[in-house]
DNA sequence: CATATATTCAACCATAAGGTTGAATATCGG
DNA sequence: CCGATATTCAACCTTATGGTTGAATATATG
């Protein structure tokens, strides 16, 4: 399966993201993907390799163009690890965060 | 406010994940979470550093000891954009189920 | 005070990441 | 066949990352 350093990896760049939300709309050329964005193509095509690597796009070769389609399946790890963490930010975070801001308060 | 990059990229190391682990069973000094790594002490400071930049610990100065504790704050920005894909995962689950259905039909 | 402990700081190193440019490959439309 | 288009490959550059070791700083303890 894949791995979550790969997938949270692929997903903690800006770029990649906004690609993802891109075919998030549907599936795009290669040139249709880099349109957006200022940086070269030869880049954007790194950027796709990265995100294919990661399992979050396929790719559909069709004539001379590539065509992307998300895959989000890898987010569900994601969506998992994350989960663990719910109760840390829902659950006693007023009481936390008091206890630190009285610690600071006693000591500059 | 925190950004998710910085988020998501604190959060791809695994070493850093399993500090988080770590620190969601309590607060702990550096040399305790460094305990169960490999890498030198060194290594795990920085990578506190790197958690504690992203706002996902904070850090608690008790005489020579640095007291850490969990902040999971920043992860609900990861929880709230990975959920924005879920709906693409469920789609592909279900034309799955779609596609063993109708395998179990044409095959009784 | 002297020494041990906890932690960071600083310098350094190897590799990875993100970008560029230029050439190569493949396909499309006359 | 030819020229335009879509995309990748290859080489290169700069900076970031993750690790090391050794010294510095601060605090605890006999």
């Amino acid at each position: 399966m894949y791995r979550l350093d790969h997938t949270l990896n692929a997903v903690s760049h800006p770029a990649r993201r906004a690609m993802l939300a891109r075919l998030a709309e549907g599936s795009a050329r290669v040139t249709e993907i880099a349109a957006p964005f200022e940086m070269s193509l030869n880049a954007v095509s790194k950027h796709l390799k990265v995100l294919e690597a990661a399992g979050l796009i396929e790719r559909e070769k069709r004539g001379r163009d590539h065509i992307l389609a998300l895959r989000a399946g890898p987010l569900r790890q994601v969506s998992a690890w994350v989960h663990e963490y719910e109760r840390f930010w829902t659950e006693r975070l007023d009481r936390l965060e008091a206890h630190f801001r009285q610690k600071r308060k006693e000591n500059p």
